[in-house]
DNA sequence: CGCCAAAAAGAACGGTCATTCTTGTACAAA
DNA sequence: TTTGTACAAGAATGACCGTTCTTTTTGGCG
């Protein structure tokens, strides 16, 4: 067998299990088993764990990429391409056929206190979120789609918190309405900092 | 030497431990070295493992109980208490006394796929939460601060996002800004849903 | 076929951990 | 002082883990 489509087998199998349960369940032994390798196998293509964790965060972020910023999902067209990466971003575990939840996040939080390459892989992956969220928002901005007085980080930082909360919410309180929560979130973000056209009234919060 | 003390100080230990590198850094060993105790000792107060996971969980909710809702925080002024419960909230671990994070939040992300007992009790934990926001939330409502058709338990589950996301943002990102960011999203959406009198003019987001 | 290099298996080592068991110690009551 | 009891120390066990090493297998090429 090729070493290539062996290391690409652990590493989807990799993806899967940090996915299902998290990346502080990555051993050598349980990669190794569930893609029916020898430990030996598995520690032959990486040879320390650091470097397949990181590299399990590596797939974890491209596959994002293809799945939220695939040509499917247009960007460049202000708030619409905001509010529609915002839609796929919650849900892209699904449709990219993960077993569970988001790798990131939960490798964000895992790691919080615990330095080195994978915590740091981690807080990358977060910095291209972050900078494809502000990205997205000042297009919307530049558009006149969203006011021009908007505070760029800080709803950046919020639609981030959102992205958490419901990653929390679905996976570790199993909220059965956590999608919906997070969309009717960001619907009242977005509409507080929407500009207002044809003098509609502005919505506010419904009852439940 | 009574026992009592001495589980006291295992207690506290823990929950430092805790607060410092989260739950899942527990262990006999650690916690022994730091209380000055055998690792035989540690155990003769708590034979297993997750008892003392358990009981640090226990201590700490009673601690946020304690910083939070205590006396000088009245609880029972609508909308005013709210927000004073949240600005208390978000900062509480400081005020108690912690050396780090809230334990809390942290065990609800890390335990996530780990079921037993020690995730119930997070879970238990974050219902308590859940439902103190949803009292403050109620009592602003009827006491007409808030509007009449809020939907509670979405906002609710908005202002616990926020507080996770002020975790997550200090504790994993190192935002020193999360603070501020915090307090500006709340104040945004508190906003939101407040009801309006004198005809003042409804702020909108501003600043850079 | 034999040769060779890559790939994988498998054994072994040292470490940490939870858990159990036995031993030692301090202290109060008899 | 002797006895009994709660408390803590400490050794031992078995499991798992990361890492290193050696051995076996595989597949392509002469």
């Amino acid at each position: 067998m090729s070493g290539q489509v062996t290391r690409t087998r652990i590493l989807r199998v990799g993806l899967d299990l940090a996915s299902a349960e998290g990346l502080c369940r990555i051993t050598f032994g349980s990669v190794a088993g569930r893609a029916s390798l020898s430990k030996g196998g598995v520690v032959a293509h990486f040879p320390h764990l650091d470097d397949l964790k990181r590299s399990i965060l590596d797939v974890a972020l491209d596959l994002w990429s293809r799945t939220c910023l695939g040509v499917d999902t247009g960007v460049g067209n202000g708030l619409p391409s905001l509010i529609r990466y915002l839609n796929v971003w919650i849900r892209w575990t699904r449709r990219a056929g993960l077993p569970g939840s988001c790798p990131i996040a939960q490798a964000i939080v895992e790691l919080s206190f615990l330095p080195g390459p994978v915590r740091e892989a981690a807080a990358a992956a977060e910095s291209v979120w972050r900078q494809t969220l502000i990205m997205l928002i000042r297009d919307a901005i530049d558009k006149r789609h969203l006011l021009q007085e908007t505070d760029v980080a800080q709803l950046a930082w919020d639609l981030l918190g959102i992205y958490l909360s419901h990653h929390v919410s679905t996976h570790s309180l199993r909220d059965p309405d956590a999608d919906r929560k997070a969309q009717f979130s960001v619907k009242r973000i977005v509409a507080s900092l929407e500009v207002i056209n044809e003098g509609a009234a502005h919505p506010r919060q419904g009852g439940q």
